[in-house]
Parts: structure tokens; sequence; C-alpha cells
DNA sequence: CTTGCATATTCGCAAATGCGAATATGCAAG
DNA sequence: CTTGCATATTCGCATTTGCGAATATGCAAG
């Protein structure tokens, strides 16, 4: 049971792993889109885009609703953006250290020729 | 840049995309443990627990400190632990919906047979 | 029914991942 | 220096993933 939490975790976190996964998903924080408003936002291959979107649909991550041609996309649970907003927390806190560490190096070894 | 920010997420999501590296995690949670600690809680392989360490350690999501003949684990930042407890809430709100998926089939085809 | 558009799926194929077996490294005791 | 323990790395090998090209599906207009 405890395991399959874990598995459960690690499926979503994997459709995560993607950067164009998390373009899209960030593109859907604002409001639902339509595939082809996807394709052309992110200026990649139709196909690719599809995948992506099966992907994250077989997750559950995004729902899609169907209107006559298109097909419209939004996040199933807005929860999923709370995860994405924490992520950048974390990035700006690695940024800042990163940076941290980057002036301390120029610091030691001095800035001057 | 925008896309370099995607792909930093990106790759921490893949760290986290595996049941193991994920019970790494929240093991360490609490505070910090061998690797050889590791290994017997989890039941593995050696070579597979530090293999997964590696992964962790190569994305930054854990520190080690060697001590004599072992080396000792901790996570680096505690926000990684809150988007762990992110996902286990959104597991519940999943779960929850899954229930409520499920006794709705049941009362809807009837319990009695 | 045919044509055309929007989207999805399938098909190779290259690259990445996960695993255990085997081997290497590094420290510490004798 | 040798021996032994804890951990890390390397080596095949099987599986999964990501991609574009090609093809299929489904709806809507004529």
């Amino acid at each position: 049971m405890q395991d399959a939490l874990r598995r459960f975790k690690a499926d979503i976190f994997q459709a995560l792993a993607h950067p164009t996964r998390i373009a899209i998903l960030e593109l859907l924080a604002h409001g639902e889109l339509s595939a082809g408003a996807l394709i052309e936002k992110l200026g990649m291959e139709q196909a690719n885009i599809s995948q992506h979107l099966a992907v994250l649909r077989s997750k559950q991550l995004v729902t899609n609703r169907k209107a006559g041609n298109q097909v419209f996309y939004s996040v199933r649970d807005p929860l999923i953006n709370d995860v994405l907003d924490l992520m950048r927390l974390y990035f700006h806190a690695y940024l800042k250290e990163s940076l941290g560490m980057l002036e301390h190096m120029e610091a030691s070894t001095g800035t001057a020729a």
C-alpha cells in the first residue's frame, strides 16, 4: 500500500518530467486552450504536442472537452499548479545559492586580473 | 531563459520520478541516515540504492557527509519535502474522487444482485 | 458521399533509464 | 602493507521514452 502510493507519486512526477509538458501545464494554468493554440504557442510539431498531451491525459493531469473540430484542454486539479509554483520557489532558492557561490568564488579568487 | 527554467524543473521532477527515490527522500525527511541504513530499511540491492542516491546527488536534492567508513545523507532543501507533502494531498484528493466515482457506479448499477 | 481541417495514433529508431553482477575506491584495524 | 567493511562505479542488457514521418480518425461544409 505504501509502495502503491509511491508508485502513484512517481508516475505523476514522471508525467511532469519534461520541459514541454511543464510548458503546457503552465500555459493551461490561466485557463483552457485548444490543442491547436498550444501547438502554436509552443511552436513545436503537432504530433509531438499531441503525444505529450496524451501523457498528461493518461495520468489524469488534464481533462479535455471536444467542441466540433477542436479539443480544449485544461488542468484537472489546481493542486498541480501549486506543485509547479513550489518548484518555482525551489528554483529561486537554488539560483540565489548558486549566485552566492559564484560571488564567493569571485571574491576569493579576486575579481581584478 | 524561460526554457532553461523549465528544463531545470523537469530535471528535478525526473529525479523524483521513481518510487525508490521517493522512498529515500521520505525516509530522510526525519533526519539524516547512512547509505547502509537506507539499504537496510528499503531491503534492496546495495548497488541499486547507491545508483538512486547518485541520481539524487547529481540533481542536488541530497547532500552527503562522510564519517569514517560511512556516508550520511540528508535532504538539502526542505522545500522538497513540501513538494512531496503536496503530492500526498493530491493523491488523497484523487483517491477520494476515485472512490466517489466507484460509489456512484455501484449506486447506479445497483449493489444487490 | 467527398473534401478539408484539427487532432490522435502508429511506426521505426536513437537515446535514456533501471537493474544486478562484477569490480573499484577509500577508510580503518591490525 | 594486508584485510575487511561501507559505498560507489562500471558493464551488459532489457525496457522505456522522445521524436518526426506517415497515417488514421472524426467532425463539418458543400
